[in-house]
DNA sequence: CGCGGCGTTGATATTAATCAATACCCGTGG
DNA sequence: CCACGGGTATTGATTAATATCAACGCCGCG
């Protein structure tokens, strides 16, 4: 039986420092053997069980990575953002379907090629092996804030990695874009829609936010959000 | 500021599949660099915030990795086992406190020395980007279970888990040793004590478990177990 | 104008946290 | 050998939170 592989975000952002994706050298090596690839809205890049043949680089647009649980709920390990990289690096086969919430384009990485140049370039290798370990501090993360059984830290906790992703954007620091629907912050924090949406508002009641529309949303106290981060260097 | 590093256990076990912490010769050029290290059950390896000088494998016993909440609690990232590793590769310092929980004996692998050795090695290094997107998919694991608010799933989680770390024993393939306290348990699923006991006997009375003593659980009924397991190949 | 998807709001049921007390295990010392 | 004490686990009663069921508002689109 194949290994199962997840999807394998390696973000490039940063949790209160710069990283930057890879070195200059290292995106001029990869882009030697990368093309450009775009989708819709919506559209399904990789199922579950899909054999990997590429590796992707998000350019612009934001993604998601869910499964389905046996009762036929979807759980979502992962937004994808612009420089996440998605695919398995050390198995044949996607463990998660992977889908575009916007429309998103991306460098896709032949697999076979790219093993090979991180085979023969211990630096390229170790800026992946870097933000491998990167991407399982953001995974154990996301597990510490749903250990915490409250609806509004989860959520600040969500909102502030929206927020870590807004900055590229040159939009007011303040301002969070949601590019998700409620149903897929629900699947990510493990919550009713019913839940979202009226922490949201709860949060709104308590000063800490205002929700412009429901993709917007201003952060009115920004002391809250630090507190709502837990054990950050 | 310096890097916020996690600890991050690369770990030998599978899911499903056997896989070999590293090759032969892996292990061979790592001994040439290793020295043994031996902790007491509950004493603390490294603390958050600590410097890293070196990384531990794990050669017999049980840790945890935990930080602790801004309203005291702790939480626990990970258990960690027999061929662990334990140690940031990206950075300079601990993210999180790690203790032994049972009597533990571990290789201390020098951090520059391995460095140097992955460097110059990339067969090496791929090996340990290997276990790092392997850590990182268990990782996401631990957070699809956690994101279900079901007290007896995220249990059934955590038996499972520790399930693929009995075989070794030569026990029974059937009985499960807890070698942590409820309150860790506590920790680690994001439950109370009293939810821990609670549901371990309601599963006791559904017939899927039986607890022969707090730290002793046998498996009634393989297939609940199965149905827990969430998307494995 | 009506329809359908999405978001919000309300009422109720379920679940787990919390507070409090008791039982168990085990080593120590009488 | 047995009483004692401290940590750990369990059980009970109550409270708080969220899931669930149901309805409604909003809005873009045919």
């Amino acid at each position: 039986m194949a290994l199962p592989v997840a999807a394998v975000p390696l973000r490039a952002d940063k949790i209160g420092n710069a990283r930057p994706f890879l070195s200059l050298e290292g995106r001029q090596k990869l882009a030697l053997i990368a093309s450009l690839s775009r989708y819709d809205a919506g559209e399904v890049l990789f199922h579950e069980g899909d054999r990997a043949t590429c590796i992707l680089n998000i350019v612009s647009g934001v993604g998601k990575s869910y499964s389905f649980l046996p009762d036929g709920r979807e759980v979502i390990q992962a937004f994808l953002f612009p420089n996440d990289l998605i695919g398995p690096l050390d198995g044949d086969y996607f463990i998660s379907t992977v889908k575009a919430i916007t429309p998103l384009v991306a460098y896709s990485l032949p697999l076979a090629a790219l093993l090979q140049l991180l085979q023969s370039d211990p630096n390229l290798q170790w800026q992946f092996l870097t933000k491998a370990c990167h991407e399982l501090r953001l995974a154990q993360q996301h597990a510490i804030a749903l250990s915490q059984n409250s609806a509004k830290q989860r959520l600040l906790m969500l909102l502030n990695l929206l927020r870590l992703h807004n900055e590229p954007l040159g939009a007011e620091a303040s301002q969070i874009h949601l590019p998700m629907s409620r149903a897929d912050i629900a699947d990510y924090t493990g919550l009713a829609v019913e839940t979202v949406s009226r922490a949201l508002h709860q949060l709104q009641r308590e000063g800490v936010i205002r929700l412009i529309n429901p993709q917007c949303i201003e952060i009115m106290d920004q002391a809250i959000f630090t507190a709502a981060l837990v054990s950050e260097g």
